[in-house]
RNA sequence: GGGCGCUUGGCUCAGCUGGUCAGAGCGCCUGGUUUACACCCAGGAUGUCACAGGUUCAAAUCCUGUAGCGCCCA
């Protein structure tokens, strides 16, 4: 063979664009028919959680879809067909968001600046939003190609395909005629900057500094003596809460106090303790009560005031009238067990337009609904002249100024509370009263909690299962219309002539009840989850039954971060049973957010973020990918920062140069057939098998992190450090250093031997190669294709081959830590791990040699040149002794020495040394003894003092362990294995104390 | 108010079903121009595993409580 010359630096840039884009050309991210000879196995599926189109991938989504690359080439690798597939969302308000800001600062291509889409028309609008959709789409395209992942971009979709749309319009019109969805005039979490309705989970809580002011509202014909004395009354449940902590003095009531003050209970607390609260006032005649409110401007539209029915202070005031400040109305006060008595006054002020829970209370009273705010967030004509048309602050300022100006203002506290803001612009969220249409999730949610209480579908980690519980029992209707013309329009159509409603599949053109032509469509459009929760079976082509529907679907895995388990899981977990009659996937891996170093989520405004791009320009596709693996640990968030990804980016580099180092010495060489093993070839075949086992089980339970460990520590400390080092015994110019060789004269049979060990060696250590590129692909792509495409054994495109450790044909052991392909496992079974334990166990006697001799040489500054000749020892019965004799040379090459002599008899202190001309100090391994013949370049005194202080500290455990074991309690109850273990231990323990004392005495 | 999570060497974190598991990477110290790699090699130091109880022969690992931090839902 010849030499092949890599290039010395490892340059992602220069293979990994071409690399994708033959995986890409070759089709090898489709499914592929099942590999090996195993039949037709069980597809693997993943769908993508699809990016805004106009977004840009931040680290969250490199977090994400690395992950699920590595799934998926693992699986890909294990035989089964495997789909990923790709698209992207048309996120309804992001998007026109970002079209409008277009036109608005002239962005847009052929409209001046200040544009409005109102301007242009909803047609023409939209027409402009698909042509920036479709930009942006290829934008991410090459984001996702840029990071490497192994998607099936022939099965790309887009939520506003026409055949997703289908499926939307199949959806809608289902459920409607389920009696699922309802239309109906309801608060919704209005967002006045982006006019438009949102559901509840789109509203992002915030605690923000507010004030919580009092004010008075006049009882109209007054109050007498004994109303005024029953509304003095201690509040029923504030008065328990009082004594719980002050009273009884309890310590944890006591130190939860201050706590609560500064955490998000601040309002509860101030109730309690700021007071006096509540009771009737009078003044100049009049009598007043008292209410509190964040939100003073809404008393505008207030239609009630209520109490408890059980709250004796204001029982006998129910169903008098409240004169409204501000305004000309008179106002019940009525009784409504949602009222917390603790709570403030006891009296709260209903606005049922305005507040979800007044809301509620309004429709169990029948009560108006007074709207006093516009879709622009602007006070309306429904509120005296004087404040119509100001904005929310505005208005408050007002609305407490002129309450201020008539006494009625009693107190303004600071307080925090959680303030909605929308999820897309931060907007502060306002509850508005429109009409809009619901899906009815209650039979959705049943379905959705069955299923996973079945084990149809599960969680990794488990903790979210409780997330996804509380959340689906605690469910609330949908609002899924947005006012906006970008989105799913929805599928309904009204008579104008005879005002019938039709929800249907196909567009009307004539009204079926009155034959009217003149019949148009609803203005909104559907919530952009309204498709996204499709999404598992939609862009595989339903509500058509296709091939791929029937051959995919349910999927395997979703992989989604935490901060989406209600937008999306959970209801696609509703749709998937709804409409498939299965779970959409079988298992749901949830990964943590990735943070900054602080632990601060990433964001534009804090300007914390990290481009992934902009890692895989400066470090690799792979490099990014194998760093977050490392780092993501289950469920936990995974903080970084740009110097995280050096990490993976040197762990590349280093397959790069080992790989490097075996093809540039391949000159002259030649692969020989079913190569005879050596020890430390039949050592490093262990490590990869438990590497690969190790990694496979860590990969089916989604412990990325532990899987990502498990190929890093066997590629570098095993393969690299020792496997490598140790073929150089073999494979170094002029090193050829068995024993048959140096017995023989030189001569050419010598040189031919020689010759057929390197071949043997090369042949090895490139079947070692090849296998250990197969175990790393899936975290490291881009550089072992590469390299495997360099190699004289590779077998094809690395991204199809199959991944080590996989089960023999016909097998249900899982992994027997055999090579499952090649030609050297003749034993089997019971024997084979007989031996294999023997080759681990001498293997690690040798590398504990070692460690012990360049610990030594470390420590007493024996230069790297001088080679240390050692002597060896073996404990009777030590299970590494074989191995150890017959792999001396393997040592010496490793301490930089000849190979250690074994001896019958320890050296130290007797004849033995003295002969060679050379002291030996000694060293305690484990089941052997050591003696390196260093003496007179040796600081004796500070290896006196080192010996000593090994002894002390192995003394120490020794302690520890007699004591251990002198406890009977401790000998009787456990299990025997331990116990032994433990007298094992403690045995080996003394007799190292023993030798390190013995060794320290001899040389002082 | 309810729920969840975290607290392990200077930093960022692993440690699953209790028995040398006290670990990794970075950083630090010492020594190295070993023709694969200085994005490297060899060696080294640093932790009473937040605190207090408890269960157990045995706890970083299980239970309870406390403190601090964070997240989610009200």
């Amino acid at each position: 063979m010849k030499a092949i010359e890599l290039p010395k630096a490892y340059d992602p840039k220069s293979f990994e664009d071409r690399i994708y884009e033959e995986w890409k050309s070759k089709g090898l991210f489709q499914p592929q028919p099942s590999l090996g000879a195993s039949a037709a196995k069980k597809p693997f599926v993943v769908v993508i959680p699809p990016p805004n189109v106009t977004g840009v991938l931040h680290m969250g989504h490199g977090l994400n879809h690395s992950l699920q690359d590595i799934a998926v080439r693992f699986h890909r690798m294990t035989g089964r067909p495997t789909l990923w597939l790709p698209g992207s969302d048309h996120a309804g308000i992001a998007t026109q968001n970002v079209v409008e800001k277009r036109f608005r600062s002239g962005k847009q291509p052929g409209y001046p600046a200040g544009t409005d889409r109102h301007q242009i028309g909803r047609e023409k609008f939209v027409e402009e939003t698909w042509k920036v959709a479709n930009e942006h789409k290829a934008f991410i395209q090459k984001q996702v190609a840029k990071i490497g992942d192994s998607v099936d971009w022939s099965r790309e979709r887009f939520t506003l395909d026409e055949g997703l749309s289908k499926a939307v319009r199949e959806v809608f019109v289902t459920l409607h005629e389920r009696g699922l969805i309802y239309k109906g005039k309801y608060l919704v979490n209005w967002c006045s900057s982006c006019g438009t309705a949102l559901s509840d989970d789109e509203v992002e809580k915030k605690d923000e500094g507010g004030k919580m002011w009092r004010i008075w509202y006049e009882l109209v014909g007054g109050a007498d003596e004994d109303e005024v004395a029953a509304s003095r009354l201690p509040a029923p449940g504030a008065q328990a809460a009082g004594n719980a902590s002050a009273v009884e003095g309890d310590p944890a009531g006591a130190a939860a106090a201050p706590g609560a003050a500064a955490a998000s209970g601040a309002a509860a607390a101030s109730g309690a303790t700021v007071a006096p609260v509540g009771g009737i006032m009078l003044r100049d005649g009049k009598a007043y009560i008292e209410i509190a409110t964040t939100r003073p401007e809404t008393l505008l539209g207030d239609v009630a005031v209520a109490a408890n029915p059980a709250d004796p202070r204001y029982g006998s005031l129910v169903g008098r009238k409240l004169r409204l400040p501000l305004t000309d109305r008179l106002i019940p006060l009525i009784a409504d067990s949602y009222v917390d008595m603790a709570f403030g006054s006891g009296l709260v002020k209903i606005t049922p337009a305005h507040d979800i829970n007044d809301f509620e209370v309004g429709n169990r009273h029948n009560l108006d609904r007074i709207n006093v705010l516009d879709a622009k967030g602007r006070l309306n004509d429904n509120v005296p002249s004087k404040y119509q048309g100001l904005d929310v602050e505005t208005a408050r300022a007002l609305v407490l100024e002129d309450l201020r100006a008539l006494g009625l203002v009693k107190a303004e506290e600071d307080i925090v509370h959680a303030v909605g803001h929308c999820y897309r612009c931060d907007t502060r969220i306002e509850p508005w009263l429109s009409e809009q249409w619901f899906v009815k999730m209650r039979p959705l949610a049943d379905k959705a909690l069955k299923a996973w209480r079945d084990g149809e579908v599960r969680f990794f980690p488990t903790k979210w299962e409780h997330t996804y519980e509380h959340w689906l029992e605690n469910i609330r209707d949908w609002c899924v219309s947005r006012q906006l013309w970008w989105g799913h329009r929805v599928p309904v159509w009204y008579c104008r002539h005879c005002g019938l409603v039709m929800v249907e599949r196909e567009e009307p053109t004539i009204c079926p009840k009155c034959k009217s032509t003149d019949i148009y469509q609803d203005e909104d459009v559907l919530d952009t989850w309204f498709s996204s929760w499709l999404w598992p079976f939609s862009t595989l082509g339903w509500p058509k039954d296709t091939a791929d529907l029937r051959k995919y679907y349910p999927t395997s895995t979703l992989v989604t971060a935490y901060d989406i388990i209600f937008f999306w899981v959970a209801r696609m977990i509703m749709a998937g049973l709804e409409f498939t009659g299965k779970s959409p996937f079988k298992d749901v891996y949830i990964h943590g957010l990735v943070r900054d170093r602080q632990g601060r989520k990433m964001s534009k405004s804090l300007g914390n973020g990290i481009d992934p791009l902009e890692i895989v320009d400066e470090y690799g596709a792979d490099a990014l990918k194998f760093t977050l693996a490392y780092n993501c640990a289950a469920g936990q968030d995974v903080l970084l920062d740009k110097e995280s990804f050096k990490m993976g980016s040197r762990f590349a580099n280093k397959v790069w140069n080992a790989s490097r180092y075996i093809l540039m010495n391949l000159e002259g060489r030649q692969m020989i057939e079913a190569p005879k093993l050596s020890d430390l070839d039949r050592w490093i075949e262990a490590r990869l098998a438990s590497a690969a086992a190790t990694c496979r089980a860590a990969l089916a339970e989604y412990r990325f992190n532990e899987a990502a460990q498990a190929v890093y520590s066997y590629f570098w400390d095993d393969f690299c450090d020792w496997y490598i080092e140790g073929t150089k015994l073999a494979l170094r110019p002029g090193s050829f250093a068995s024993a048959e060789a140096s017995a023989a004269p030189a001569s050419t049979s010598a040189a031919s031997a020689e010759a057929a060990e390197k071949d043997r060696q090369t042949t090895v250590l490139l079947e070692v190669l090849e296998e250990s590129l197969r175990l790393l692909h899936p975290f490291l792509p881009f550089v072992t294709e590469e390299i495997y495409r360099m190699l004289p054994n590779s077998r094809g495109m690395l991204i199809v081959q199959e991944y080590p450790g996989a089960p023999p044909l016909g097998s249900k052991a899982k992994h027997d830590g055999e090579r499952e392909n090649g030609a050297t496992s003749q034993a089997s079974g019971a024997t084979s791990q007989a031996s294999e334990a023997v080759v681990r166990d001498g293997f690690g006697a040798l590398q504990e040699l070692v460690r012990l001799a360049r610990t030594l040489r470390s420590e007493f500054q024996i230069p790297p040149e001088t080679p240390l000749r050692l002597a060896v020892k073996t404990d009777e019965g030590f299970s590494g002794s074989t191995f150890l004799r017959a792999n001396a040379a393997l040592a010496g090459l490793f301490v930089n020495g000849p190979a250690p002599e074994f001896l019958a008899n320890a050296p130290v202190g007797g004849a033995g040394s003295e002969s060679r001309g050379s002291g030996a100090v000694g060293m305690a391994g484990p089941g052997f003894q050591a003696w390196a013949f260093v003496r007179e370049v040796v600081d004796l005194p500070k290896l006196v003092a080192k010996l000593g202080k090994d002894a002390d500290k192995e003394a120490q455990y020794v302690e520890k362990t007699r004591v251990k074991l002198s406890n009977e309690a401790f000998v009787k109850s456990a299990p025997a294995d331990i116990v032994a273990k433990e007298r094992e231990k403690l045995a080996e323990a003394e007799r190292r104390v023993a030798r390190l004392r013995q060794y320290a005495e001899e040389l002082a």
